[in-house]
DNA sequence: TTAATATGCAACCATACGGTTGCACATTGG
DNA sequence: CCAATGTGCAACCGTATGGTTGCATATTAA
């Protein structure tokens, strides 16, 4: 229902992040992408994306594969689209209750 | 397109935490409530939750209605469902490239 | 084999965040 | 009028967060 929204408030606090975004943006056309080509052009060390990347693989946004040396990473749409369903089950539910407020009021 | 997502990394982060997820989900049914109404039956301070409180109407997730000596806050459903959709486009996104890369390999 | 590349780990720092307490102020009800 | 109710404001506190630097380690390429 409506009420396990607020399970996954930790998968919304890891998307309020502009870095973070611009990383699962940069992801979103399912390429594999390395810690050093995801740093490449930011302002930021690459230290620090590799803890955003961490926040991101906690919550299940990301999935780290090593290859070599290396460590790509690939976006996982599953939490994507349970986020983007609770909120729309949100305010479909204000969307009803609205409605029946109107209905009411209209009686 | 899918870049401005970077843009409401803000609303994100006001819905990345319980409590506010909890207040967002009693005003889910289109009531008005007062702070101290809020505040009935919660483990932490009235204080808190006017914090809180502030954060989602910053974001616009929520508008305060002086009443008198109350201030009654109601849900504002547009932030919820621009963010539901933002969501909605990254995972669409990726969909697509995944079959495109399928297509491809198929080739 | 050895230098370059890619990553990981740990310590450290400043600031933001969630929460509390204490008090002042406005509004309402008897 | 006056006490009760509802809020607002400010200071303060501990911890989480985002970022840096320095160094160690593993893998690859010449």
């Amino acid at each position: 229902m409506v009420r396990r929204l607020r399970q996954n408030a930790p998968l919304f606090a890891a998307l309020g992040d502009e870095v973070r975004l611009g990383l699962l943006t940069r992801l979103s056309d399912a390429t594999l992408l390395s810690i050093t080509q995801l740093s490449e052009g930011s302002a930021i060390t690459r230290q620090a994306i590799t803890k955003h990347l961490r926040v991101l693989q906690d919550t299940g946004l990301v999935r780290g594969i090593r290859r070599g040396r290396e460590n790509l990473f690939q976006l996982e749409p599953k939490p994507l689209k349970e986020a983007s369903d609770s909120l729309h089950v949100v305010s479909q539910q204000w969307d009803e209750a609205l409605s029946r407020l109107k209905s009411f009021v209209e009686d």
